[in-house]
DNA sequence: ATGTTC
């Protein structure tokens, strides 16, 4: 695949064949030693009817189901656009919330075994069923699909001000219950309030460093400060929904006159009875996403507050597998785009009027969960942000699941990160080695590459203090 | 990511 480098950090895959944009990929060369293959990814979502500008890739670019994870590509509702399951992927609003502690690690840190062990007791983790809430009435999944962080809290879950600091004010508007299916309810059921496993954590951390005083100031982060990160996504229910919808798009796409390079690129116009179907679950799994983190971070401050008295008040909460109608101005007019986000994270910049007001002047708090042991990242939106106001979402693996677990066992990885001052929490052995540091890319590289490409700035960096995983 | 292959 031919890379045009148009400066540094930005480069063009050049408009061929079928392409119906130019692919655009933030990176440098060396985040982009092995990625032929999502490269080619990259050039077939430019297939997609509809799209706009470019299929573009954050330099966290991955090989992904159809597109790309570290992909975004926004088609137009106004001229046949598409929404496709695979620019959103199978953890359907997958996403991180961070939370700040009313005190400092010096404070924190003779409560911490404490606090792990409070922790490794009350956040459920793990493949299969297990959720910190037990449904009480048929209606209550119901519930959490149309009312998400909104009917936790209108629950006791949490206060109103979480609300305020969740992507969407807690809850999407357009959820359509009827869309989710028997079998997607019926895994959803018994995991509200659960981590699930892969990278997915809860991590205590520290602020090692802040790089943005003013910003971080008014994001409410301040270096020693303890904060407690959540990354986990919608579970087996947004999987499921996934696979429904993907099934239901493949059959139905021919009907539309639409062809694509890869079945997995399945897609109807968002202004379809598919694309609405599609639209109305995703965003019953984005609810339900949202009530997950919710439920967890409610777990969370009960542990704090009775380990060490300690109070955690939430930050930000944002998801990186969405798709989402938003209005953007492309040359020169402002269009109604369908904007795709898989492995990427939305980065309003300031000023824009869907932030809550106390932090519009400062930007979108963006949400960079690192690898295990490694250090983690507050980004912040920038003005004129690229491909639709979106920047990284993580580290992107380079090692397979097989060869992390055989390059090291869960024991020796959980030795090794204790001595590093590092509390671990595993559920299971296996599920820790895999998740190794040397899996995966060097965040910060990739954090670094997302400033330099102009996508955010960079505002502050965690590191673990204690981590919980499945 | 995922009751890790309907």
């Amino acid at each position: 695949m031919e890379l045009v480098e148009e400066r540094p950090y930005r480069y063009r895959i050049e408009r061929r064949g079928p392409m119906r944009v130019p692919g655009v990929v933030f990176a440098s060369r060396d985040l982009l030693a092995d990625a032929e293959q999502s490269l080619e990814q990259v050039a077939n979502v430019a297939t997609l009817p509809g799209i706009v500008g470019a299929s573009y890739a954050m330099p966290d670019i991955h090989w992904g189901y159809g597109f790309p994870i570290g992909g975004v590509a926004a088609t137009d509702l106004d001229d046949g656009g598409v929404v496709s399951p695979g620019g959103v992927g199978f953890d359907i609003s997958c996403g991180v919330r961070l939370l700040a502690a009313d005190a400092d690690r010096r404070t924190v840190e003779p409560a911490l075994p404490a606090i792990m062990d409070g922790l490794d007791r009350s956040i459920p983790r793990g493949a299969g069923p297990g959720g910190v809430w037990r449904m009480t009435g048929p209606g209550q999944l119901e519930r959490i699909l149309r009312g998400g962080s909104r009917y936790a809290v209108d629950e006791g879950y949490g206060e109103q001000r979480d609300l305020t600091r969740c992507e969407d004010g807690g809850a999407v508007a357009d959820a359509d219950v009827e869309q989710v299916s028997p079998r997607a309810r019926e895994r959803g059921l018994g995991q509200v309030g659960s981590l699930g496993s892969a990278n997915h954590f809860l991590e205590v951390q520290q602020v090692a460093g802040v790089s943005d005083e003013r910003v971080a100031a008014a994001f409410g982060l301040s270096v020693g400060q303890v904060c407690v990160m959540i990354h986990c996504g919608s579970r087996g229910l947004g999987h499921q929904i996934c696979t429904d919808h993907v099934r239901a798009m493949g059959d139905a796409m021919s009907r539309y006159g639409i062809t694509v390079p890869d079945r997995q690129l399945a897609c109807t116009p968002v202004d379809s009875p598919q694309g609405r179907d599609y639209l109305g679950a995703m965003a019953a799994a984005a609810n339900y996403g949202r009530a997950n983190r919710q439920l967890l971070s409610h777990a969370a401050r009960r542990v704090f507050e009775k380990a060490a008295g300690v109070g955690l008040s939430l930050v930000y909460d944002v998801s990186h597998n969405l798709a989402k109608i938003e209005t953007h101005t492309v040359t020169g007019s402002r269009r109604r785009l369908c904007v795709h986000r898989k492995g990427a994270t939305r980065a309003f910049p300031p000023g824009h009027p869907d932030l809550p007001e106390d932090l519009r002047e400062f930007g979108q708090p963006v949400l960079i969960p690192g690898t295990m042991g490694t250090a983690s990242y507050v980004l912040a939106g920038v003005p004129g942000g690229d491909a639709f106001f979106s920047t990284c979402h993580g580290a992107g693996r380079v090692m397979s699941r097989h060869r992390a677990a055989r390059a090291v066992t869960g024991r020796e990885l959980r030795a090794r990160l204790e001595a590093d001052g590092i509390a671990v929490r595993p559920k299971s052995w296996r599920g820790l080695a895999e998740e190794a540091p040397e899996a995966y890319k060097d965040v910060s590289e990739v954090v670094a590459a997302s400033e330099a490409a102009g996508l955010c700035r960079s505002v502050a960096r965690l590191v673990p203090l204690g981590v919980v995983k499945g």
